[in-house]
DNA sequence: CAAACCTTGACAAGGTCGTGGTAATGTTGG
DNA sequence: CCAACATTACCACGACCTTGTCAAGGTTTG
């Protein structure tokens, strides 16, 4: 059976051992299980929880903030639909469509007709 | 003045007038402001709006998670260090070095010595 | 001017996150 | 066998997210 148990891994890691089952809870690190279903820690492992909380430390993130990062990182279609958004801001007045104008002075005037 | 004002805007987009402002607040859609602190919100914030709102329904995201986006977005150093310490985990035992394995061994000797 | 609109700020309430406990139960090792 | 340790499943609490609503005060416009 290699690999250290959950306090072991507390104790070297710096987590807590409640922070290690919640750790594991969020997808963010996988662990073997002995036999009888003990956590075991391997080297990876423990490597893994040391940089992530430098990472969490560094730039003040959260666990669910690096598990949104995984989850675009495994999702092309997300990853590009939030790109997409993202980029679609820094649109000067000049690039925007004709008809977004258009659909723009309709509502405009719908709103007096809404508010007979 | 052009520019929808904020109650015309929720009516068009689909939030709230509340939420069209916390919105702002998060930093995800900025307003033009009237002279006298009006928020006007023109095409390009109105499709902005209803994407985004799109956007969150279809992946079932919060506004902080698009606003995490726009972080990695904008920062190189972020976005390398998270996705470096995410693609730290593909490593399969043969890749992990060798001073990993005797550091391994050394915790597990520790915890002997520790616990006397 | 008065009604209808805007602003910011605050309180509230239900949800999730991060974290620590405790309890009940199974496992390990001397 | 028994002490020390593991597991899961809860309760709890403070902090923040998302929303709504209300208050006190400026603005626009018929």
């Amino acid at each position: 059976m290699d690999g250290l148990t959950i306090n072991e891994a507390a104790q070297t890691t710096g987590w807590s051992p409640r922070m290690l089952r919640y750790v594991e809870q969020t997808g963010l690190i996988a662990t073997q299980r002995s036999a009888s279903g003990y956590r075991l820690y391997g080297p990876e492992q423990l490597q893994r929880l040391r940089t992530l909380k430098e990472l969490l430390a560094r730039f003040d993130l959260g666990l669910s903030d690096v598990a949104f990062a995984a989850r675009l990182s495994a999702s092309e279609e997300l990853r590009s639909a939030v790109q997409g958004w993202l980029e679609e801001q820094p649109r000067r007045p000049d690039d925007v469509a004709a008809d977004d104008w258009l659909r723009f002075e309709q509502e405009k005037h719908q709103r007096l007709l809404a508010s007979a």
